[in-house]
RNA sequence: GCCCUUGUAGCUCAGUGGAUAGAGCACCGGACUUCUAAUCCGUUGGUCGUAGGUUCGACUCCUACCAAGGGCGCCA
């Protein structure tokens, strides 16, 4: 995916606009030895960036690198935008750019719609398959990844102008209905559905197992029940929507409370593509694919073995007759392909899941029904531990539900609030501590590469201290802090061409400048830790800034002007950053 | 047995084929009559799991091995 200038934003990074005179000049310099040369300009910690290119061009042209180098040097025009342009060790150009022309960046991103962000060269359709809980079941810890990973890719993608369609695939069909039905019944609709609503969902879901494993005449009453929810009957069904729907009102609660985007009408369970199910085997009938298997209708996708060494089958009809997961997964991709036309499918799904994604894959890919430029990426995650290294559980043993953790995160922050700013109203340090506590856990989920486990840890994601949310959300409020002492419009400093001169400005100039890259280079990967990591860098300059270099008491009133606006369009980088990640930014901490 | 992922400072984690591998915590030492010290500045700390290979150049790419976690036929 690539980003363009197309959309009126002029492009902020200085970095990247210098690339491509760079290019230009390669090409000029090394003919069709430059060809596939990389001549990307990079962050540098001896200048302001650095190009390598020239130690790769040497060997083609018979050249030493400083040689090449010099040659680029001499045939590029850089005047406009860099006070030096040096040969650097064994070829490497170091370049430091003017602070005037760092101040016309500031202004391009600061006058910019979108921050010096561009737009999406060609937006797509991207659906995003995420969260995805069981109905009758808690919400609980590991719904937390997919959740907040999938909530902010959301919010980046249509950031940079995708059109983006939510799915939660929601477990809300199979065996286990025949036994919450029954439950339901046993319990009598009013007492189940109060038991519901308040969001006792395990203990329901426990009773009605526990009854399932005790009892056998229960266990016909399950079996029986999950027939004629199959067979449609009306009652049934109605009993159903009822458990579905009481779920679904308490899922939402959580989102609202976590601030994730999900609606009621993003809802996509797995029962609603019962009707596509038999088209799936019929179709991968007729394409011929479908192989009989131990009495059961299967496809083996390429390159997929079993501990035998076998081709391993995916089955898409079970020796009963019945469907499967599989099946209802390649309903899906006919569904989103066909019916909602997403050109991008993401799938952001725990790693163990790997396998069977890309079997899935491989199958709709083998059948036609993924086409490129239609991709579909499995978006992984790894697990959530505690301080023993083992899955998150409660000091008991239980999974940890979402609804304690986030009330947990609030109290944890409130006591925070109340320690470090008792001056507040009870009301604002509230809301304070929900904005921190909620921002704290989602920050911990996303800050670390997402592929790997992260070790859940209260006194780290709440540190003011470190790459945390606070930390960011901090440097964001002390900025509104300086606007409120200075009694100055945010709006009104955005005009004003900065003067860069002190080191800590300039280092701060080069972090708000490189958003865009940021932004692109988390959207490249899927994987939003690289913006957090980005948002920290940023935040760690604006306090480096901040001890250096004082703003109200300026020498001038230009200094002090430059420095507001300077001030402004951080502040404004971090929200809108955090804002992606689905985190929100007080005005006061 | 086969496959996937991970392995970087005591701990938690970054790191785009480029120069001397970086943060935070912890440890030690400094800075508040100051725009929020919920902060900042400095010191200490590394066989980048091991061994080969590719390359002008490897934490990064390839191969093998070691360790941890996960997956591998009718649950989802």
């Amino acid at each position: 995916m690539q980003g363009d200038l197309g959309n009126n934003e002029r492009v902020a990074d200085p970095i990247i606009y210098v690339e491509q005179r760079i290019a230009a000049a390669f090409a000029k310099v090394g003919g069709a030895a430059a060809v596939g040369i990389d001549t990307a300009v990079r962050q540098s910690d001896r200048a302001d960036a650095q190009v390598n290119g020239s130690l790769a061009l040497a060997k083609a042209m018979g050249l030493t690198p400083r040689e090449v180098a010099l040659k680029v040097l001499e045939v590029v025009d850089l005047k406009d935008i860099c006070s030096d342009a040096q040969v650097a060790g064994p070829g490497f150009i170091n370049l430091t750019f003017k602070n005037e022309f760092l101040a016309r960046e500031l202004m391009a991103s600061s006058t910019g719609k979108k921050l010096g962000v561009r737009n999406a060269t060609k937006p797509r359709k991207v659906l995003i398959d995420y969260s995805a809980p069981n109905v009758a079941k808690e919400m609980h810890v590991g719904h937390l990844r997919s959740t907040v990973i999938g909530d902010a890719l959301v919010r980046m993608l249509t950031y940079v102008g995708n059109e983006v369609v939510r799915e939660n695939h929601v477990g809300d069909w199979g065996t286990p209905f025949g036994m919450l039905i029954e439950h339901l019944v046993d319990l009598g609709e009013t007492h189940a559905a109060e038991e519901l609503s308040v969001g006792d969902l395990d203990s329901f879901y426990r009773s009605a197992r526990k009854k399932f494993d005790e009892s056998e005449t229960f266990q016909t009453r399950a079996r029986t029940r999950v027939v004629a929810l199959q067979s449609g009957d009306a009652e049934t069904l109605r009993l159903w929507k009822l458990l579905v729907a009481e779920s679904n009102r308490y899922f939402q609660k959580i989102y609202h409370t976590l601030g994730v985007l999900l609606e009621p009408t993003d809802v996509m369970g797995e029962s609603a593509y019962n009707e596509l199910l038999p088209q799936v085997t019929t179709r991968l009938g007729a394409l011929g694919m479908m192989t009989k298997s131990d009495g059961a209708d299967v496809v083996f996708p390429e390159g997929f073995t079993n501990r035998e060494n076998q081709p391993l089958p995916l089955i898409i009809r079970k020796t009963d007759g019945g469907y499967n997961y599989a099946t209802s997964d390649l309903a899906c991709v006919i569904d989103r392909v066909e019916r909602i036309d997403a050109e991008l499918l993401l799938y952001v799904v725990g790693a163990p899941q790997a396998q069977h994604l890309q079997m899935i894959a491989a199958v709709a890919t083998q059948a036609g029904w993924l086409k490129a430029p239609r991709e579909m990426v499995h978006v992984s995650f790894g697990n959530v531990l505690g301080a023993d290294k083992k899955m998150l559980k409660t000091r008991s043993g239980d999974t940890v539900k979402l609804d304690a953790l986030l009330t947990e995160a609030v109290e944890r922050a409130a006591k925070a609030v109340a320690e470090k700013n008792p001056d507040l109203t009870a009301e604002a340090q509230a809301e304070i501590a929900r904005i921190v506590g909620i921002g704290a856990v989602k920050y911990a989920d996303l800050s670390t590469d997402r592929i790997k486990d992260y070790t859940f840890d209260w006194d780290r994601m709440l540190s003011f201290d470190g790459n945390t949310s606070p930390y960011l959300q901090y440097a964001h409020a002390r900025i509104c802090s300086i606007f409120r002492r200075a009694n100055v419009e945010r709006a009104s400093v955005r005009n004003f061409e900065p003067t860069i001169s002190h080191v800590a400005e300039r280092e701060l100039a080069m972090k708000v400048l490189q958003f865009d890259s940021a932004l692109w280079d988390t959207l490249d990967k899927y994987s939003p830790h690289r913006l957090c990591t980005y948002l920290y860098d940023l935040a760690t300059s604006f306090s480096s800034f901040y001890e250096q270099c004082p703003v109200l008491k300026a020498e001038n009133e230009n200094e002090k002007n430059s420095r507001l606006m300077l001030c402004d369009l951080t502040a404004r980088v971090m929200q809108a950053g955090l804002e992606v990640l689905g985190i929100e930014s007080p005005e006061q901490m």
